[in-house]
DNA sequence: ACTCAATGTAAAATACACTTGACTTAAAGT
DNA sequence: ACTTTAAGTCAAGTGTATTTTACATTGAGT
């Protein structure tokens, strides 16, 4: 699954902690997400579209069948 | 989190077996989700939006902190 | 070269999403 | 009463999201 958390990031000038910090998770969570390495849980991705003002599927991009 | 799968499902005359099939999970999983027992994965909540056509915030009601 | 902040990564542990199989209950039809 | 279908539930197992701790790498500033 595709994300644009590290551009909203830094069109903020926000670190990795920093968002992890908004997103009360922890900074490796927030690498694993950007990195693609899992996606997050549907709660988690609901607080980034509130933190962000969007809806989800503006930050998460669905790739499945 | 609360969602509206069960009414989604009602209007098509759909029984939890199929909307389970039409979704590629368990019976039971549809049966969890909809009794709120516990949320879906995010790729599952965007398999629920291409399958009803709508968005995830129109199918699933954030309740977090 | 040294330092420091940010990022990437890894292992082990915990929590939760999801499966399979089986059983129960409720409603409806015959 | 009997059968059938849908819905609810439970236990045990698998996979994955997330945490903590810890360490390595990169880049910028000095």
């Amino acid at each position: 699954m595709k994300n644009r958390l590290k551009v909203l990031r830094a069109e903020r000038d926000w670190t990795q902690a920093d968002l992890a910090n908004a997103l009360d998770v922890s900074r490796q969570t927030v690498n694993a997400i950007e990195k693609g390495k899992f996606d997050p849980s549907l709660p988690l991705a609901f607080k980034c579209a509130r933190l962000f003002g969007m809806r989800i599927e503006e930050i998460f991009e669905d790739e499945s069948a």
